[in-house]
DNA sequence: TATCTATATCTCACTACTTAGATATCTACC
DNA sequence: GGTAGATATCTAAGTAGTGAGATATAGATA
């Protein structure tokens, strides 16, 4: 899913199994590009993020597909699970899709029968997606074998600095969203 | 781009103009599937790192696009004008797609005239990606405003706060990319 | 050498969305 | 009450990739 930056220090962690690498086409390395102190950690965070975001999804994925589903049908599962029937328009906003895409998104679920939709009587233009009962059940069957793979793939960090990192990423993600696209 | 999973507490970034929700559709919020509090954190974290990942990546796409670039063609060519030269296969894992899709990318690439490939005199089967000349002009132009878009978008965390940020992220990352998939 | 397995790239059908715009309805104000 | 503009959802076409498998080559072993 999921492109991202390139990596300034640090391989890490792919092996390099051709040892050697580029010297045998012997061209410039650019000298880096030159940046503040400031616009370097910009970057390196902006690596580190897009690579913990793919890692962790792979193993979100991973799971989700064990099922038959997406990240993004799941996502919708567990929301209308846990909060209730909600508008499709609040539950796009919930998991980040377009417009067009919650529509796709909760007709597929609604093809499973997972999720149905039901008008909203003070405004005809909405409809409110829920939860099927076979897609409570199935919920509550799949979600602890969900929230363990999570758990395990997150054990890089304890978890009093997952709640520190979640608190910084959350100041991040908010100013992100607040500022003004170029 | 990408997909994620719902939030616990905390709507914030999203404003209910339709306050109320879903009291008028009586359905029963179910209680929360149980966690521990180490599967919480991971949840939430899951969450957070989704959307701050979605924020920022919502800043370096518009950049990007301002160019006509994906962030994943951007991203190779920052890692070609950074390293040099670099098999296709080291491009892939730097950048996190699939080997059909390097081979695409640098397609398109060589047909926007930024990137050529060279073959590798040690190795018949592989191929050097590099930059053209253009390219590499290309690069040097519009990599300042990306990075100042970037840093802009970042302004939520101090620059420390982002380096530590940075670090934790770096551990989660390469923890949960060693952690077999399920 | 002959063979077996691993690797590097490429091909191509397919998928999960996105984007732009259409339609229906709502709200506010004249 | 009528009209203008904002919203909620849906539709259709387009796109950036993915995934499985094909091909060519390399390296190791008998």
């Amino acid at each position: 899913m999921t492109p991202r930056l390139s990596a300034a220090p640090g391989r890490s962690q792919d092996a390099p199994q051709h040892t050697g690498g580029a010297e045998d086409c012997p061209e410039s390395k650019s000298p880096p590009l030159a940046q503040s102190e400031a616009e370097e950690h910009a970057l390196r965070l902006w690596v580190i993020l897009s690579r913990a975001h793919a890692a962790i999804g792979a193993h979100a994925q991973a799971d989700a597909a064990r099922h038959g589903l997406t990240i993004a049908e799941f996502a919708i599962l567990e929301v209308l699970f846990h909060r209730g029937p909600m508008l499709l328009g609040e539950v796009q906003k919930r998991i980040l899709v377009s417009s067009g895409g919650i529509t796709f998104l909760v007709d597929r679920l609604a093809a499973k029968g997972l999720v149905e939709r039901r008008n909203c009587e003070r405004d005809r233009r909405a409809r409110y997606a829920q939860l099927t009962s076979t897609g409570e059940s199935f919920v509550r069957e799949v979600f602890p074998s969900h929230a363990a793979a999570l758990t395990r793939a997150m054990t890089g960090l304890s978890s009093d600095d997952q709640r520190d990192a979640g608190d910084a990423l959350r100041l991040l993600g908010l100013q992100a969203a607040a500022t003004p696209l170029p």
